[in-house]
DNA sequence: TGCTCATATGCACAATTATGCAAATGATTT
DNA sequence: AAATCATTTGCATAATTGTGCATATGAGCA
């Protein structure tokens, strides 16, 4: 579940900037167009969104010559708040009701 | 906030791993402890936790000879749960106010 | 002081990753 | 079919990262 590629791809700034900015927009936006998000050249823009894609952080469509790449949140957030309530249930709320067994 | 620093601290197996194994602990453990979770050397290991706790995952504290690592399930817990409130709140929950449906 | 144990660090090396350019692919238009 | 546009991929290279071994540091103990 907590696979290091799902990670790995939050870890580079250049895919965290891209993913932020096309969470903001929240719609599908093309290759050409997600590249002025950051400086580097579009063939890696287009690497990183591959990268993404292959991760279940995207989804894409080819519309016509472009290709349309959109935020998948709900798996990306899946992912992450079952990681925070697997260490909050282990660490943080578990010791509260008076369970002391941990592994 | 999401620093490259802070998912590269997860994009590592082993890392994942160590983070898991000790948050499912649940205690302080010292690194001799922690290395038999990853079958790699225990410098490396030490070097695992060094880059775990400058990303905010770990504290340490010395006792005698040995060095106690333990989860700052707070902070992590945290950072996971505001980006995932971040994308949600873009991509997620926003439009349903207006009416719309997202998948 | 020396000795031993636990951890950290220097170093070299292998593996992976990010990048840019050039060329290839896929799709529309003329 | 040829031309054009958008994206992807091949390739070379630079940069980063993970690893193990040997050694250093730091702390207790004889």
């Amino acid at each position: 579940m907590f696979t290091p590629q799902f990670f790995k791809a939050l870890c580079d700034p250049n895919r965290m900037n891209i993913l932020q900015w096309l969470a903001k927009k929240n719609k599908s936006c093309c290759v050409g167009e997600i590249s002025t998000c950051c400086q580097v050249d579009l063939s890696v823009v287009s690497r990183h969104l591959s990268q993404m894609k292959a991760a279940g952080f995207l989804t894409s469509e080819r519309r016509g010559k472009e290709v349309f790449y959109h935020v998948n949140a709900k798996t990306v957030v899946h992912v992450l708040r079952s990681l925070a309530d697997f260490l909050d249930g282990c660490c943080l709320t578990k010791k509260l009701k008076g369970g002391e067994k941990n592994d």
